[in-house]
DNA sequence: ACTTATTGTTGATAATTGTCAATAATTTTA
DNA sequence: TAAAATTATTGACAATTATCAACAATAAGT
């Protein structure tokens, strides 16, 4: 018989390595209860990790690795909305309405999460005014974000769109100047909410004018005051 | 000298007549305290209530009337993002995060409107996990609301997002077939992300077809099927 | 290592949507 | 109430972006 680690990398939630800054906020009793039935998975590229509109019984975090949000729209049409890094949680927005996930989660790296049971996660908001507040800011930051990504896809054309997404995955992302991409080109455009073809036609021109180097997954800002101009021209 | 009144409808929150269902979960205490330092304040049409960026002090409430909120885009482009209409709260998701607003509130029609005190809201927030679950479902489901628009906006295409506009005042905000708008063609347009052009073109393409009556502000939704179709389609 | 399937790239073309300019209607101001 | 200003509407046209088809490159399976 299968038996299940609890987790691979730390044994309960008080000494975890990779904890978040929002479980810093939590006394001993209140990890304790928060470890109570967690447990680990892991996920290899291109494995989903929840789906649109399935039950959503568990509040997750990143560990470690890369993953992927993306709304599920018209017949097979996908918008990127962000990409989640580790240390991060992603429960979504249904976990205080109706228990069912508004967006699906894909790994795009191998990632290490961590399930933690929504009634735990639920009763450590009732008990600790400071780790409520905490999380109400990071779902606020996550509306403002949204809102932002909102405006940039509604009223910038191709060029901006495709740099903002460079600057994104090189400043918020990989945090580097030259990074490889673990997205294929079809994410790249749902990102940007253009057809793959579009969004590789600017690429190329982004290249003829030296903006970027790029082959294959490989990327590399050279010029990224031009490309930041370009985001802001829209 | 000028002399505020508190309020001109109701003396308290505890026998407010517009009160939200969130306030219902305080105690008296609890609503005494939100009382403290309350005011009301009366707008009129075209009358901005915050804008975007400027800092926000105060949670606020609607208790009559009916307001835009936008987000203010590239240059002059504008996206109206929701509409509110009483008993309905829009405090903003900069409340949590560095008291500033992220969009723009602008009165679209004679409004009432209390202003709480943030501090007053918080402390609510942090003494009643009933309110403060509450609230949190309550700004989920803005998350919600915008993840669709984001969606529609990005996928379908004019006719869709015309159809999206008129049943989304139809049926959430006048909720009736029949209805005379308070927004300006420009309003609509940024509704839908469209030039204002653009909208009136499809608007003359659904009174053609005989989906809908409009002449000025009075719209008539005379084939509601017909409208949900050209919806869903995108 | 070879075949097959998937993903990426390019060009030609068509569809979608915006811009500009002119005019009509409405609202505001004097 | 008339003039001025704003808002709405229409047409012609231009710009933006998607689609389709072909082919190249890479990855996956045998």
């Amino acid at each position: 018989m299968i038996e299940f680690k609890k987790s691979a990398n730390c044994e309960n939630c008080q000494n975890c390595n990779f904890r978040s800054p929002l479980f810093s906020l939590l006394n001993p009793d209140e990890l304790q209860m928060i470890n109570q039935d967690r447990f680990e998975v892991f996920f290899k590229p291109g494995e989903m990790i929840f789906k649109q509109g399935s039950a959503s019984s568990h509040f997750l975090m990143l560990n470690s690795g890369l993953v992927k949000l993306n709304l599920e729209g018209q017949k097979d049409r996908n918008l990127l909305l962000r990409i989640i890094k580790p240390p991060q949680m992603f429960g979504g927005p249904g976990i205080f309405v109706d228990q069912r996930h508004y967006y699906s989660a894909t790994a795009i790296e191998p990632s290490s999460i961590c399930f933690i049971r929504l009634e735990n996660f639920r009763r450590a908001i009732r008990l600790n005014p400071d780790f409520a507040e905490k999380f109400i800011e990071n779902i606020s930051l996550n509306s403002i974000f949204t809102f932002g990504r909102f405006v940039d896809l509604t009223q910038k054309q191709m060029p901006g769109r495709v740099a903002d997404a460079l600057l994104y995955l090189s400043n918020e992302i990989y945090q580097s100047k030259q990074f490889k991409i673990s997205l294929s080109r079809q994410d790249l455009a749902d990102m940007t909410s253009l057809s793959k073809e579009s969004f590789i036609r600017i690429i190329k021109e982004f290249k003829e004018d030296g903006l970027i180097v790029m082959n294959g997954d490989f990327v590399e800002i050279t010029k990224p005051e031009a490309l930041k101009k370009i985001s802001q021209i829209g």
